[in-house]
DNA sequence: GTCCAGGGCCTAC
DNA sequence: GTAGGCCATGGA
């Protein structure tokens, strides 16, 4: 066990506070947790902002498509237009329809996907599959982007080249097994991300930078 | 006008 | 097996 790694969770806490991630009780879910509608937010937000899917997830959810039989029965065309804010709309339908064809057909009803089930679907890539598991689904499942891999790289915790399954075993073999603490850090990861360290390779007035970890950030 | 956002697929070497 | 191109909107 690496305390570092749950030490760079606690500073970021003690920084930002909890994000409020999935289940969200906040700004763009006023409703209950529902797995699909966090599914469908996972496939939606992928490389864009979460403000530009949401936008999108509102607009399924005020004409009622938020069900994976009316999704897979549109028009893609229409489905396309709806989640136009999104980006990358032609895709983003397509693959919609797709996980939609997949959790009425192949999955049994009310069973968790797994992650190869998940992989399996055009579109789903690791960190998709791996943020449905873990927010939609509260499988222990660390979900790594591009924040992580440029934060733990720059710490000096990771390498360069390190692959999307090195890395989340970083996380996984120095944390608890703990779904909430998963999701948790990873939102404060991003959270991090968008702050700070966007360009510099290290920055001095980060919250990494300084305590404990500064001795071991500076070497 | 430029850069970026809670990626992943396809193609060419 | 991997680097590069492509998908595309909206905010800073």
């Amino acid at each position: 066990m690496n305390p570092l790694i749950h030490r760079i969770y606690e500073l970021l806490l003690e920084t930002y506070g909890p994000q409020g991630w999935w289940p969200v009780r906040g700004t763009y879910f006023p409703r209950e947790e529902d797995p699909f509608e966090v599914t469908v937010g996972a496939v939606l937000t992928q490389n864009t902002s979460w403000t530009n899917a949401a936008r999108a997830l509102e607009g399924l959810r005020e004409r009622g498509l938020l069900d994976p039989h009316r999704i897979a029965a549109l028009e893609k065309k229409e489905l396309a237009r709806i989640v136009r804010s999104s980006g990358y709309y032609n895709q983003k339908a397509e693959r919609l329809q797709g996980v939609c064809r997949f959790l009425l057909h192949a999955a049994r009803r009310d069973s968790i996907p797994t992650r190869e089930d998940l992989l399996g679907i055009k579109g789903i890539g690791p960190e998709t599959a791996d943020s449905i598991l873990l927010y939609a689904h509260h499988v222990p499942a660390f979900v790594i982007d591009a924040y992580t891999k440029r934060l733990f790289t720059r710490i000096g915790l990771a390498r360069e080249d390190a692959s999307y399954t090195e890395l989340q075993q970083l996380f996984m073999e120095n944390l608890p097994r703990d779904e909430g603490l998963y999701g948790e850090y990873h939102a404060l990861i991003v959270r991090h991300g968008k702050e700070v360290c966007r360009k510099v390779p290290l920055c001095n007035h980060c919250v990494l930078a300084r305590g404990d970890l500064c001795a071991f950030y500076r070497s």
